[in-house]
Formats: structure tokens, sequence, C-alpha cells
DNA sequence: TAAAATTTTGACCATCTGGTAAATTAGAGC
DNA sequence: GCTCTAATTTACCAGATGGTCAAAATTTTA
């Protein structure tokens, strides 16, 4: 544990070392998780990360995947959070809008997250399976009843209410995702705040356009 | 070594054994690789997938890095091939289509190999940097300039070129990354030809509805 | 202040895993 | 057939890693 650490700590209560130790372990730990891996992060590089030594991490947490749960657990919340701000709404156009931008910046704040997400997935969600079956059907399923709403009233074209939202996921994740593939597609740098805009703007723009029954109404 | 492949090999000549042999286990490994990351894929995952012995493995690729690479690389070249089918067009429509058509081919036929690669971007390419700086950045310009070219003939609507490829990326190669999620909401079920061309339909249709300069004409 | 509870930490261990060595078997060229 | 090269296979090793333990330090409680 560094001086810093210490001092802090030798001034704060029991209950706030213990509170402030985890956040700082989760944090480390997603941020290695994201870059590594399950299998590809230790122990040890987490520690290192969150500057305590690796049995201390052993005494919040009981083992590595206890963990990693945790951590994957802390972004399907943030995940549902974003999934609120597409609401009821009579409004597609809006409704969508919101949707994207929250997505979007999601993306670019906790990219972290969506990395350890979609590695989770992507080998077969081992560890959130039952979150997949239980509170993501029902959430996409309460969704797609409401697009199709919106496709019965007239409000938007005809599509398959699933396919669409597979479109929005796909694409405000992959800027998260892939953010390393973009940024060496960008020479080597980080999207600016102005390009993540546009980024979004664009995204909004062709999915909308895609969508509005009529061009010109 | 099973006895059906002894039997096999028993009666090929050398120079087939080895191209055979080099084939099923970069075939396996691909398989582990997509299942468990570069980390969490043992050589003795791979080889028994490739049912052979490991040290046998070891003969043909000298360490698990090189066969590591030599599956990203085989990954990228049919990335490549798939890319030729976006080729120079005056018809914007027909060649989008035929690209998000060809790439949502790769996603639902090679699951494997566009994991194996979301999986390698997605830890910061410390493999394909290269090709991500070289091929991908001088592919992904040629087909700016053209889009643009679109655009400044009226063909398309003015977008930004390259938040467009990433959109068309990110959504196609979705069906095969997230492909357990996708199947998970699908009651269990993979998705069938049916929901394969739906899906293919579908994308194609909004992006290219996003991106017609007039809905009618 | 003394005892109890919580937190910190270095040392340690059992297991897993990439890779190797060397002996054995099979095929190619003469 | 005989030799040389290629391929197969078993047993093994060195290092890494998740996890444990017990002692020391720190904070809370009485």
């Amino acid at each position: 544990m560094s001086e810093m650490q210490k001092l802090l700590n030798s001034k704060a209560p029991k209950a706030q070392i213990r509170a402030e130790n985890e956040r700082v372990i989760l944090e480390a730990a997603e941020t290695i998780f994201a870059q590594h891996g399950f299998r590809g992060s230790t122990m040890q590089m987490i520690a290192d990360q969150a500057d305590l030594p690796k049995a201390n991490v052993h005494y919040y947490f009981d083992s590595k995947k206890e963990l990693y749960r945790r951590v994957v657990e802390q972004i399907f919340g943030i995940w549902l959070q974003a999934a609120d701000s597409f609401e009821q709404s009579d409004n597609p156009a809006e409704a969508l809008r919101r949707y994207i931008e929250q997505k979007m910046e999601i993306s670019r704040l906790r990219k972290n997250g969506s990395k350890v997400w979609a590695n989770e997935v992507m080998h077969g969600a081992p560890i959130i399976q039952d979150f997949l079956e239980t509170q993501l059907t029902d959430w996409t399923d309460g969704r797609i009843e409401m697009i199709q709403k919106w496709i019965d009233g007239g409000k938007i074209k005809p599509i398959n209410p699933r396919w669409l939202l597979y479109m929005i996921w796909a694409t405000t994740q992959h800027y998260a995702d892939f953010a390393h593939q973009i940024e060496t597609l960008n020479a080597g740098q980080p999207l600016s705040e102005k390009q993540w805009n546009d980024a979004t703007e664009t995204v909004f723009q062709i999915i909308w356009a895609g969508l509005e029954p009529k061009s010109g109404a």
C-alpha cells in the first residue's frame, strides 16, 4: 500500500476503509480485466493496479471469480440504467435519440466496462448467463413490444424490432469495444469530443432516417 | 492421435500429412481461441480439439504465440476478401448490399474467426497492430474516398463516411461476436436461415433508407 | 488503557501450463 | 532391403499463478 493511501486510511473509520478499498479494487479489476480478459489477468496485476498487496485483495474478495462476477454485475447495472432512458414514449425519434446518446456516452466514459461485458458474452457468458436469461430477456421483450406499437401506430416503418435493437447495441458498443481499432484509424489519436458528437449524431441520423415512415413529413 | 487419423495418415504422402495436420491444428486453434481467448486457451485444449498429442502441435507450431498469430492472420485474410466485394461502383445501393451480405455471411459461417479478431483488437491488437496500421488503414481510406464521391455526386446523403463504415462493421460483426447473447434472446436457439436472411435484409434496409437522398426517387 | 475486532502483509504452497528431450515409428530415396 | 529424413509420442521440467496462513499493525470498544 502506498504512503498516500496509508495516510488517507489512517484517518478513515473502518467502515469507510472497507468501502473505499472495495471500490478501488473493483475499479482496478475492471481496468485489468478489460485489458487482458479473465484468464489473462492475474491477481497480482489487479493488486498492483489498486496499489495494494495481493493478499489484501484476497482479504476483500475471496476469489478471482468472485471479483470478476462483481465487476460484471456492476457493468450490467450500468447497462440497465442506460436502458431506462429508452422509456415509454409516443415519440420514437426522441426515445431513440436519447437511448443512442446514452449508450454512446457509456461507450465513451465506461469503455472498460463495455469491454469486460463483450468479453464475457463472447466467451459464452459463463458467469452471467442467468442475467441474460432473466433480466435482459425481459427488458428486450418489453422494448420489442413497444417498438411494435410504434410500427402498428404508423410512427415508424415496419421492420423487425429485434434487429433494430441489435443494430443500436452493436453500433454504440463498437465505439468502446473496438476503440483501439478506431484510434488506430484516427491517426493513433482518441476521438475528440467533436468527433464523438459527430459520430453520435450520424448514428442517430442514419437509423432514424431509415425508420421514418415518410421522408418529408 | 485417433485410429481414424492414423489410418488416414498412413496412406498419405509426407507433404500431405504436414499440410493436413497444419490445417487441422489451425482450425482447432481458431475454435479454442474463440471460446477462451488467448490466455484462456491451453495448448492441451487445442491438441485435444485437433485430436493430436500436445507435443505434436508443438512440432508444427513452435509456440502458442506463433499459432495464434497464424490464426489471426488467416482471419484478416478473410476480412480483406470480404472487403473486395465492396468494389468500385457507381451504384451505392448495390455495393452496400453486396458488402453487408458478404459480412453477414462471414459472421454466420466464420463466427469463431470473427470472435478471435474481436478479442485481439479489444485487447489492443498486440499481435496484429501492424496490419491495422498498414492494410486496414489503406483499405479504409480508399473506401472513405469512394463514399465521399457518392456524396459529392448526390448519390447518397452527406454523412461522414467513416461513421458509416464503422456502423456496417459493428452491426454485421455483432451477429458473430455476440452470437451467444443473440441465441439466448432467441429462446436458446441459433438463428434460423430465415432469421439470418431477415436480419441481413433489415440491416441493409435501415442503412440504405438512411442514406438515400430522396425517399421516393 | 486493555482487550477485541479488523486490516495489512510477507512468505509459502499446490497446481497448471508452455515448452523440451529423447526415444520410437513411419515414409522417401536409392 | 537399407539409410536418411520426417513425424509421433511419452515423460518431464521450470516458471507462473490462485489461493492460504499466521503474524503484525491498526482501529474500535469497554
